[in-house]
DNA sequence: CGCGCTGTGTACGCAAACGGACAGAACTCC
DNA sequence: GGAGTTCTGTCCGTTTGCGTACACAGCGCG
């Protein structure tokens, strides 16, 4: 297997000017990457964002009962390690190599600078984009291994999370178009929890009755991206401002 | 309904330090949302960040039959608007308002500028970022719509445009977990696929033998995403340095 | 050479969810 | 109060994909 001699074999890095790739040149390192390696796990501080040339590596994401989903995938094109500028520190996926080669990897320090003396208002922006992309992520593995039944109960949750009051005007069809499933599907399971006395629902009303039992009847998600948003925005930060954490 | 009076009652724009945020407060104008607004659409060019107080915005992304599948939902806790600071201008998805409220609205000129002086490895680095949230959404959608054949040829896809060559080490047993199926779905659509002539599969050996049949048998999924990078990365941009385009 | 391991093809019953359809209930508007 | 529209409950046949299991094929290794 060859190496890949120039940066510039990663289309990212290709695309910087040569001023700035030749200031970041000292700091980068060939290094190769094996398959199965891990190039970080979940909750697990990066240190390094990783430019693929010839490796493929696979961002995934762990399920409870101890298996994982892919939800992307990074080659030459892109980066492997977000986390390190958008503020959050760390995922909730993990990074695996799935294809032999080499990458050059930057020191986190390096890039971290130019971040952290950003506005607060960009620092809240880019920290809250990667909370959404946990939001994303969570859903996408949702999706493919949960009930219908448990995400309807998830999606119910992350609604009334963000609901003043505690009923919601949707109707069915709505619900199902967005869930991307069938109108009677909803009808069902919206009658299963009526009658279980979680929610109440009549006419494009649906009223939140017992938020525990619609709890404890969701799948794991709900309380996986609530956990990680409380993680990103702490209540210190919410009430007052941006607290560096080191 | 009560009109919220204060960008406070947003959590992102509360976490602001007084002082930015009252630099911001002459660009802050609070608007009204109503159910079934559609606050930007699929390649429309975003002009407003959105900071939600009591309203409740769906970002969705549309399938080719019509229909479209939420891939997130923000409310107090968020921004809608992405695209705007993280410079692609435009994304895939709508923002469509599923509860009514009312929501703190910035011109997009305003926070534009900060990013747009960022060094170029940061500029590149949000972009890309962009492109792997325009991944996973697309992933989502298609875990939702489209059958495991269609998934399993977008997959090959995408590793296949990302090797250096035209065969993928790697065993069903791995490959169904990164799907999130079965091994024995796998083992038969591989077996489909080697029947058609599309690839040759064994012993944990892929090989790609015709790929414009490979992506006729796809979902539209697979060159959604990548005409989507194109957009984002340009030939232009990678092969010489970040340029404006306005 | 034969043993064992790993990876693959395949089959069967089963459960979940789909697609479509229809009737009834609730609400609106005249 | 009646007609029409919207929304909901429910049903049935069908499909897809799951879970499990088993046999076989390629390969390494003593």
């Amino acid at each position: 297997m060859s190496i890949a001699a120039n940066p510039r074999e990663n289309h990212l890095s290709a695309a910087l000017p040569d001023e700035e790739l030749g200031r970041l040149l000292p700091f980068l390192e060939l290094i190769p990457l094996l398959t199965g390696t891990a190039l970080y796990g979940p909750g697990e501080p990066m240190r390094y964002l990783y430019f693929p040339t010839d490796s493929i590596v696979s961002l995934q994401y762990g399920v409870e009962d101890g298996s994982s989903v892919e939800i992307a995938v990074v080659g030459n094109e892109g980066v492997v390690g977000m986390a390190l500028y958008m503020g959050g520190e760390t995922t909730l996926s993990q990074a695996i190599v799935q294809s032999s080669g080499s990458a050059y990897r930057l020191k986190g320090q390096v890039l971290m600078s130019p971040f952290d003396h950003a506005a607060p208002l960009q620092q809240l922006l880019l920290r809250y984009t990667q909370a959404l992309l946990t939001q994303m992520a969570q859903r996408l593995v949702c999706n493919r291994v949960h009930s219908l039944d448990q995400q309807f109960c998830r999606w119910l949750l992350q609604y009334f999370d963000r609901l003043p009051v505690n009923y919601l005007r949707m109707t069915q069809e709505l619900i199902a178009s967005m869930l991307g499933v069938r109108r009677g599907g909803v009808s069902e399971m919206a009658g299963n929890l009526q009658r279980s006395g979680l929610i109440s629902y009549s006419r494009g009303c649906i009223t939140l009755l017992d938020r525990p039992g619609l709890e404890g009847r969701s799948c794991e998600c709900y309380a996986v991206v609530r956990n990680e948003f409380e993680r990103l925005f702490p209540r210190a930060l919410r009430a007052t401002l941006l607290i560096k954490a080191d």
